[in-house]
DNA sequence: GTCTATAGGTAGATAGAC
DNA sequence: GTCTATCTACCTATAGAC
């Protein structure tokens, strides 16, 4: 079966009340039981309609899971600028940035917290490169910064493996971050800019 | 459906010739397509067995995922042993340690790479029990080692982040590592060492 | 220990009434 | 736009012959 690599809205408006439901309780739910280990009709449940209906409004399962990564890196990216438009040093609008990825990741909505999803082996061709396209977006953000910061004289595969460690400590947090534990959102803002910046 | 804890032959010996080859190709598929997207069927076929004579080796599918497990961690902490008894300060120490961890992720048996397995949902509570014990376990030794870098005096909330931070950032090099490419694992290991010590 | 055959259940997706 | 009913395919696991 190949898949449009994006069509979001089905057969049905985008603007249907419906729409904005079924994303966000499909990202709650891809982040709980993960994308392969939840079904159609869990999440048909979850809204409060029948199995057969969801697929009025998306066309497959992966289409779900295209929109809510599409809206997650969007409303991700919308946050950073928002906090980062505010500090006028490289080091601080760094600081935000990571404050950003954090929070969304870990005290955003359930669709911000599904910008690290992983599960690439259940996507096909098409769906895979839909979300390496938006991924590829946002990570260019953070080396743009990085470069900003550390200079444009550094080497840009240094920059990178920078990148990619750091987007490994902050994406692993979700594995064992607790909100209202001993360590706040700041409190791992401030150790990973000491660990690389 | 409950599965004790361990059990790992299932109704047939351990020492069977099949056994190692069933965990090893178990190991390999779980990595490429996640525990929940492999098929007892897929397996069945790599091994070149039918399905139902994997059924008299081990009793479930989460038998053989508790297998491979397992023996991933026995075989990094093993490695780690080795690679760290041959340095004696501290600092060196860390590195080998560090550097032995990356080698068992992006280098290693099928086996070792599925030490960070995070399928929790798709396991049964005493499943997700096993496999937690088995990682605390193997973080334990980790949290010993940085208290040894670093002294005592540090606080062990502090130390315990640090884990995290740097578990984060070696295990998401699975995402992004090509072995090959314009990094090695020494190369890693000096830039972790330069940021978390 | 390995096989064939299949039970019993659930998956994603579709058809068509209202 | 939501429903009921259902298709086809596939899943884990079991039974029992060899």
């Amino acid at each position: 079966m190949t898949v449009p690599a994006i069509e979001p809205p089905g057969k049905a408006a985008r603007s249907s009340s419906r729409y904005a439901e079924i994303i966000r309780e499909a990202a709650q739910l891809f982040r709980e039981r993960g994308y392969a280990g939840t079904t159609v009709r869990d999440l048909a449940k979850a809204v409060g309609v029948t199995s057969g209906n969801l697929f009025h409004h998306f066309g497959t399962k992966e289409a779900i899971l295209l929109c809510v990564v599409e809206q997650g890196i969007g409303q991700a990216i919308d946050l950073i600028e928002r906090k980062r438009s505010t500090k006028r040093n490289p080091r601080s609008r760094m600081a935000a940035m990571i404050g950003a990825h954090l929070e969304a990741l870990l005290e955003g909505s359930p669709e911000t917290k599904s910008i690290m999803f992983y599960e690439w082996w259940s996507l096909s061709e098409a769906g895979r490169t839909a979300i390496m396209d938006m991924r590829d977006r946002y990570e260019a953000m953070w080396d743009a910064a990085i470069a900003e910061l550390q200079g444009k004289t550094s080497k840009p595969e240094r920059r990178r493996v920078k990148r990619l460690l750091l987007f490994g400590a902050m994406n692993w947090t979700t594995q064992w971050y607790r909100s209202g534990g001993s360590m706040s959102v700041d409190d791992l803002t401030k150790e990973l800019m000491d660990a690389y910046f």
